[in-house]
DNA sequence: TGATAAAACAAACAAACGTTTGGTTTAATT
DNA sequence: AATTAAACCAAACGTTTGTTTGTTTTATCA
């Protein structure tokens, strides 16, 4: 259980919660959820299964943690993305980045998002959606922002845009096309026709 | 193990492997390959566990089959929805349609194929990445004919409509956007650029 | 330094897992 | 009707699962 800091006694420095934390992410990133044993996650973190009840109630409890990190850690990192930036399109082509750069290569917790359905952890499944949901509200502001033709669906051009790049999960290999050219392409491609010559638009 | 016909005795017609593939399908899109217990697949099939393996040397070969049977009608379905069509376009969006219709609403067996990562299945990953390349190919040689500006790059807009489309299972709510429309409108808004009003094309 | 609680270990628990074994039913062939 | 093998059941196998229990270590503070 993670107890609560007492007024006697505070939390030892020398905790592994962190670490433990950090091998739960990298091991349900790359398995999933129910291939994923407290065993692996405790061998991952230089441990012993039970001790991890020691931080956490259960293994859904452990993974919500890590899916909760994750999903404020990559909206951290669109927010201070988008930071500063004015121009609607270049706000979504940052933004876009961001977001390839974590579920591609930056971060484990990150990654977990892609991986794991919530579906896959029935006790928790309302709660990963709605953390997913707020998450995804990042974009549906920076779409509603674009000065797209009247009548457009932006949530159709919202959800298109964030399948398309989600699913680079699939296909993306380091060294090719990195991260940041995804997004910007994909971005591009929708900003411009593809039956007509590119048209540049200043940046 | 599924018994080879021997030439003296062929196999009997209440055969219920059919039922059992039926069943695993079902189990097998709904929660996954992990979260699937044999157990489950027997009760959905009106059986019990070890009678599967009559059928199926084990589980991973049940899901084998059952992921094969998915990749085989999708990839049916969507070279007759093509069949006939001479306009790039319009061929390309006929094979969305069918896509989109069987991995959303029509068929347990394609969806697997989207449920089930193949990471999940080790003994069977590199045959289920095969059996879905093998399908895409189908989507490389459509957006190949596209007429496109030159220097498009063809694998990006694949993968891009690709995703786009797939990702739809994680908004589409039967009874508002049908897979059809989708379908049109993730080809229109791809073959059209966003931010000026949309031209129609003759269909 | 000794007391105290945080943190982790060691070992087991019941339940569930994929699978195996051996026997029974049943449809088809002779 | 007798025979044969396909098809399935019933029951258990050994292992692994998430979790619990009791004990030991260790950092911190009086």
């Amino acid at each position: 259980m993670n107890h609560a800091t007492s007024p006697t006694r505070p939390v030892r420095q020398d905790n592994r919660r962190h670490l433990l934390l950090d091998a739960a992410a990298g091991e349900f990133r790359a398995r999933g959820f129910h291939a994923v044993t407290m065993r692996d996650i405790a061998r991952a973190a230089g441990m012993i299964a039970g001790s991890i009840y020691y931080h956490f109630p259960s293994k859904e409890d452990l993974f919500l943690a890590v899916y909760a990190e994750g999903v404020c850690r990559i909206s951290a990192r669109v927010a201070e993305a988008t930071a500063g930036i004015a121009d609607p399109w270049d706000r979504l082509t940052a933004a876009c980045r961001a977001h390839t750069g974590m579920l591609l290569e930056e971060s484990d917790y990150a990654q977990v998002i892609l991986r794991v359905f919530p579906e896959d952890v029935p006790g928790a499944r309302e709660t990963l959606i709605a953390m997913r949901d707020d998450y995804e509200s990042l974009f549906r502001d920076l779409v509603d922002d674009l000065p797209l033709a009247p009548g457009a669906d932006r949530s159709l051009v919202r959800h298109m845009l964030l399948g398309a790049l989600n699913w680079a999960k699939f296909w993306y290999r380091p060294g090719k096309l990195d991260p940041d050219r995804i997004a910007d392409e994909m971005v591009a491609t929708l900003r411009n026709p593809l039956n007509t010559p590119e048209v540049h638009h200043g940046g």
